[in-house]
Order: structure tokens, then C-alpha cells, then sequence
DNA sequence: ATAGCCGGGTGGTGA
DNA sequence: TCACCACCCGGCTAT
């Protein structure tokens, strides 16, 4: 039969009653990443009004950071009336940005249910995997082919690390010097001159660079190398 | 300026109007594939109604499939009150499948917005994609870019913003090696020796470090030397 | 890990 | 050279 792994603490959410009247094995477990695990998939339920003021806190990423981690698919269900909740903020362009930016980038698959029993009827299905209308069993993954263009972000947000230095300014640092190496390795002068850093952050970067690293006293890592 | 690529069919929707509201360059022309389309993203908008309708018939997974062949990201937006269509279903279970192979199997990301306006929003937002994403262990220390002033804390922050490298990796490359620069600066072979990095994780940090950057096509010193 | 706004710093341009 | 302005970074706030 189904069987579904949930967390002790959303057993008053409802939705656990619904599944065990679908027809689903509860099996109750102090989970620390996930509020259900249904096979492959690990799944956060959050409601409407605690998935604004978690996306906002930026708790939301914290979690589906680790949860994408654990369990190869990583699913939030929000629940209850997410449009309710957006009338009462001003901007919701941030809304909108922060939830592009947990599915597009974080990789975390998000969906939207209107109350504990449709919650219930989704994880349900979505644990029996009974779908594929037509396509190849494609091998669920999100979170694959962005590799390409990881790269480059990876390098900026070295690059910008760096204090003083934004997004802006490290591409342009990255496009000038070609690598991030080369960054780390240019000179005041070749900072001014060859990227359209000003003398005065160069000057202050290199200060920052070359400072000798004065190790704390009580090193844990020290004692862990004799 | 932004602009947006709008199939022709869309005029009467009312995004396109809400689009030029917020001030995007609303770019008309016959798309046979995808409904918007910004930057590296196809656009599929559907009212509710339409959605679901599609959802049985197949031919949503049609054109999911089309699009996300055509373009890098495929979006699905669906417009309105689904719930409402929800409840005329006697069995919601099969939408929940159909939808969770939607974005699943056929990798689409779908999103839902209550009105023409918020869609307006939400395709904005996406074309922006000012979305700046730290590295992937970025936020390792305690806080975000110490405030200068702690150059301590700078110097191990720089550090562990490169991947895999966290706060104690951070401390112990710093204290190896004496300065940010000469840690950016090291060769694979005298990370792993000089450092307890293992010759793994220092060969991956040296393919990061010196990987040619590419520019991306709209390179912010064009911009900025108009 | 969002967007918007604002203050302070910086660089570039034109006088 | 200097002043002005446009841009960028980074901190704050958000019903």
C-alpha cells in the first residue's frame, strides 16, 4: 500500500487525517528537513500566510536549500488563498520575485492547494507516480541543465565577495581580467586602469588583499594538525 | 528599456496593455510556440478555464513540450480562480496528476496569478531577472558582508564565498597561506598539501578559479559607455 | 537567496 | 581642475 513518512508536528495541520482516509499508511517520524516524504520526494506544506512571511524572512530558501538536499525532488505546497494574502502587500513584484526565484533557481517545485483535503488528494498522487500521459519516463529532475550558466554566477558572487564590489562591478571586473584568478592577482594600477574600478577601491581592495591574516588564538584547527 | 515580445493573440488579454503600463516595450509579432517571450524565457499564459480544458485534452503537454524545445525556460502561467474550476471536477485527482507531470516530467514551470494585472507583474519581474543569486554557500558567516571595520571577518568571508569552502576551510587556507591573495593565488598541489584540503575539492576550486569568463551579450560596459 | 528606496561614495564628462 | 550627475553598492523595510 502507500505509505507516506510525516513529520510529528503536522499532525493538526488535518492533512494527515485525509490521507488515512485516502487509503494512505501514515507513518509518523520527527523529520528535521521535510513535513511528508513520499518516496523520491520530499515535501513542505506551508500556508498561504506562513509561506509570505517565511519567503520575506527568507526562512523559505533556508529550508528548501535543505530540503533539495535530502530528498532528490523538492516540492512546497501552499495552502489556503495565497491571493488573499497578496492584496494586503504593497509590492508584489517582490512576491513574485522571491517565488521565481525559489523554482528557477533553488529548484523547488511549488504548487497550490485550497484547503488540508486537496493537500491530502495531491501528495496522494503524487506518490502513486501513476501519470505519464505520452512523454518518455523522464527521469524527474528540475534542477539539471542550469550547469551551463552556473558558472558564471558562481564567479560573480566570488568577485563580489569582495567589499565594495556589487554584481555590477564584478562582471565588469570578471570581464576584464577574464578569470578569478586574475582578479585576485591584479595589481592597484591594473585595477583602475584596465576594469573602470576607481583608484580610491582599488587602492582599499588590495589593502584588504594583501593584509597579512592574523590567526585567532584559539584555533580549533591548529590543535586538529599536530 | 525592457521589451517583451507579445504574440499577436494576446492583444485582447490585457497583459500587454498592463505590461506597457509598467512601462515595458511591447514588441508585436505572430508566435507560433509560446504566448510572451523575454530574454531566455517562453511564455504560456492560460486562463484557469483554458488550463484545465487543455489539461485533459493533452494538448497542454503539446505545447509544453514545444516550448520548452523552442526556448530555454519554459513558464506556464495560469490566470484566475483555478479553485473555482476546481470544484466543478468530481475527481481533482486527476488534475493534480496532470499537473504534477506538467512540471515534473515535462519541466515547466508553472505559476498562478489572480488577474491580467499580476500577470503583468509577474512576466516583468521574470524579463528583469535582476535576481541576483549568491554562490551556493554563500551565506556562511555569521551575517552577510561584514560591514568593514572587522578585516578579519572580510578576509574569511572572501574565502568562504568560494564553493565548498565554508568558515573553518576559510580560516585554515587564510592561516596556510597569510593573505586573501596569496589563498587566490595558490596551485592545486600547494592547496592540497599546504592546507588539509583534499586533492579533490582543490581541484575543483582551481577549474572554478581559472575558468575563462564569458561575457554575457549585454555587456554592462556597453551600457555604460553610452 | 526579493523588490523598492535612499544615502553615500565614485567615476566620467564638460566646462 | 572642478563641479555636477549618473551610476553603483549596501543597508533598511516590507500587512
Amino acid at each position: 500500500m502507500l505509505r507516506i513518512v510525516v513529520d510529528e508536528r503536522e499532525k493538526q495541520s488535518g492533512v494527515p487525517d485525509e490521507l488515512h482516509d485516502l487509503g494512505a499508511t501514515i507513518d509518523y517520524r520527527l523529520l528535521d528537513v521535510a513535513d511528508y516524504v513520499a518516496g523520491e520526494y520530499g515535501i513542505e506544506r506551508k500556508s498561504a500566510r506562513d509561506f509570505v512571511s517565511s519567503l520575506f524572512s527568507g526562512r523559505l530558501f533556508d529550508q528548501a536549500h535543505r530540503i533539495s538536499e535530502a530528498y532528490e525532488t523538492a516540492i512546497l505546497i501552499v495552502e489556503g488563498d495565497l491571493e488573499q494574502q497578496m492584496r494586503k502587500l504593497k509590492n508584489t513584484r517582490s512576491l513574485w520575485g522571491a517565488l521565481i526565484s525559489a523554482v528557477l533557481d533553488f529548484h523547488v517545485s511549488c504548487f497550490f492547494t485550497p484547503d488540508p483535503r486537496q493537500t491530502a488528494e495531491f501528495i496522494i498522487t503524487l506518490a502513486r507516480g501513476g501519470r505519464y500521459k505520452g512523454g518518455p519516463r523522464a527521469p524527474s529532475l528540475i534542477g539539471r541543465k542550469p550547469k551551463v550558466g552556473d558558472l558564471k554566477r558562481v564567479q560573480a558572487s566570488i568577485v563580489s565577495s569582495l567589499p565594495g564590489i556589487g554584481p555590477r562591478m564584478a562582471e565588469q571586473l570578471l570581464a576584464s581580467f577574464g578569470s578569478v584568478r586574475k582578479v585576485f592577482a591584479a595589481s592597484t594600477t591594473e585595477m583602475a586602469v584596465g576594469a573602470r574600478i576607481g583608484k580610491a577601491r582599488a587602492l582599499s581592495l588590495n589593502r584588504i588583499l594583501d593584509a597579512p591574516y592574523k590567526a585567532s588564538k584559539t584555533t580549533p584547527l591548529q590543535s586538529q594538525l599536530r
